[in-house]
DNA sequence: CTCACTCGGTTGCTTGATGCAACCAAGTGT
DNA sequence: ACACTTGGTTGCATCAAGCAACCGAGTGAG
């Protein structure tokens, strides 16, 4: 039995652990959606394993999560991007961001906050815009720094960005 | 280096991920969600190892997200609840399961729905009530069978409710 | 009173995934 | 000519997951 199914279970939840839920996985899909697209990047950033972050990229390609895009021929090199469907998964990363927030952040806040490209304003739990009260997407927000940023450098985590 | 930490990442996407990240964290969250709250319950609807099953449910109550508690003394046996900080995950695991239906759902629709207790309307990928539009908790909705899951069950899957 | 069964685990063994370091190929810079 | 960069692959050691067997304390059937 491999290790990334979870037979048995009709609910999606399984499903999309099936295709997200592994080890590294879903930092990878945030690494890309902060920007970071090359295979070093990915690597310097999350400090995983080589043969695992090239298994995990191709997997993920493989489930139309990422996209490989050639920037270099000869010799080769690569860039991953999200599709759509990658895309999709910010709900879900911005919902364990928040939980994340809520529960491990230290007195300072949280390290990293989620902002409205278009309005500046701070992003919910739910990826709605506290400012402007809208829906958000993907596309339409980014990460900044947030108010316990220097005090998770400070406890000797790497920047990683 | 242990097997659930992401040393050196500052995002709380990451320290989530320290917490539930683990291969079958999640689902058993899901299933005290739904009802399931004993061990043997648990482990039938999940198929998942007894021993992997002890471990977690032992790590969820020390990370505070589970709550043991006896039904009887003498043999001791348990129930599991879930505290705030469990029920907390129920937006990370909407959009999860919204994410499983929109991917890896067959024609016929998703298996399950999550619909509002109060007016009985489908809940939408944010945690949103699609009928009267007020934003969720977890207490707010519950899980019901949807129009795929005969097809899911037909699928060979297991009932596991 | 005995035997089977339930419940909530624990123990031991095997298998498979992960972490780490070394290596490689095709350029580029000095 | 030699080191460095990039995007990997390979081999090996370790750790976690899956599986089955076992256990202790009751409960129900005959």
């Amino acid at each position: 039995m491999l290790r990334n199914d979870y037979p048995g279970q009709i609910c999606s939840v399984a499903k999309s652990l099936e295709v997200i839920g592994e080890r590294w996985s879903l930092l990878i899909v945030r690494d890309v959606m902060n920007g970071n697209r090359r295979f070093g990047e990915i690597q310097g950033s999350l400090g995983v394993a080589r043969n695992v972050l090239s298994a995990r990229l191709q997997h993920l390609v493989e489930e139309g999560i990422l996209e490989r895009r050639a920037y270099h021929e000869n010799p080769p090199r690569y860039e991953y991007f999200l599709t759509d469907k990658g895309l999709d998964l910010w709900p879900a990363l911005i919902a364990l961001l928040s939980w994340g927030d809520k529960y491990s952040a230290g007195p300072e806040g949280p390290p990293r906050l989620i902002v409205h490209k278009e309005c500046g304003g701070v992003v919910s739990e739910r990826g709605i815009c506290e400012s402007c009260g809208k829906l958000l997407h993907a596309r339409d927000a980014r990460q900044v720094a947030g108010p316990g940023f220097e005090a998770a450098l400070a406890a000797g985590e790497s920047s990683a960005d």
